[in-house]
DNA sequence: TTGTACTGTAATTAATAAAATTACAGTAAT
DNA sequence: ATTACTGTAATTTTATTAATTACAGTACAA
């Protein structure tokens, strides 16, 4: 699905959480994660898209969140890092020539969108500050 | 994360709940799914294990549903398909020298048995009967 | 105005995971 | 005994993900 997509983007935004108001570097935050930089920059990349972080570009730039992390919830996470279905999807397409086949991947996105509009609706109710407050 | 199992087991039940009574050989099943039986029958003994199909060997052979379908819910096909993180989980372990990187992999446990539960409450509402009435 | 420390992104390669295939022993009906 | 199945292990192929390399662009600062 997302593989560990989610995971590097909370530890992303946990990372500049703690370092409110500094500049940080792709490869600091890299390193702490223990993944190469190019990945950390991709889903900074992700993050701005959703106006989660900004950056800045050239000699002490780096990123920081681009608003206060009580209004950054889990499911803003999610969907930036959304791309595949939630329950997965057959890899082939079904035989069209049976009745079952025709119709399944509909009922089957049925079944995802209500999965993940629950599990949405769960991740909202965690904010960034809420996650950091944990560590406490 | 558990890529197209959900899916393939879903289809598997599906097509059970169609031919009810009949013994269904796993060839016919992957004919209808388009996946390698091999596959199937590697989803149906997981099934089997969760007490959802039986199955018959030798001759004439096949698999049935183990109890109507108004008593499967989607949340027991996905708990036989569950293996990995619902979130997805970082690949590598993280900078342990960094504090963040220390417990982020406990909290991250958090909010995927969170997300979870949610999915897994909502899927419970869903029988397999109710699925495939939507096919009519 | 040049060096340095960054970002951003494309392209390639390496590692990992998933699916398909092959192979074959076991079972039950006829 | 033959036929039509299941069950599962082992291997190969294919697809996906992560890492690496490479380099152009930007901004600060000496």
């Amino acid at each position: 699905m997302n593989s560990g997509r989610f995971a590097i983007s909370v530890h992303i935004l946990t990372l500049l959480t703690f370092s409110e108001d500094e500049w940080t570097p792709s490869e600091h935050l890299a390193g702490s994660i223990n993944i190469n930089p190019v990945l950390v920059r991709k889903e900074l990349a992700n993050l701005r898209a959703r106006g989660l972080v900004i950056s800045k570009e050239g000699k002490a730039g780096g990123s920081k969140l681009a608003k206060p992390a009580e209004q950054i919830f889990m499911s803003d996470v999610y969907e930036s890092v959304r791309q595949k279905e939630l329950l997965g999807k057959a890899a082939n397409s079904p035989n069209p020539d049976c009745e079952v086949g025709q119709k399944i991947n509909e009922h089957l996105d049925f079944l995802n969108d209500r999965a993940e509009q629950t599990m949405i609706a769960s991740l909202s109710s965690i904010s960034l500050r809420d996650f950091c407050d944990r560590f406490v």
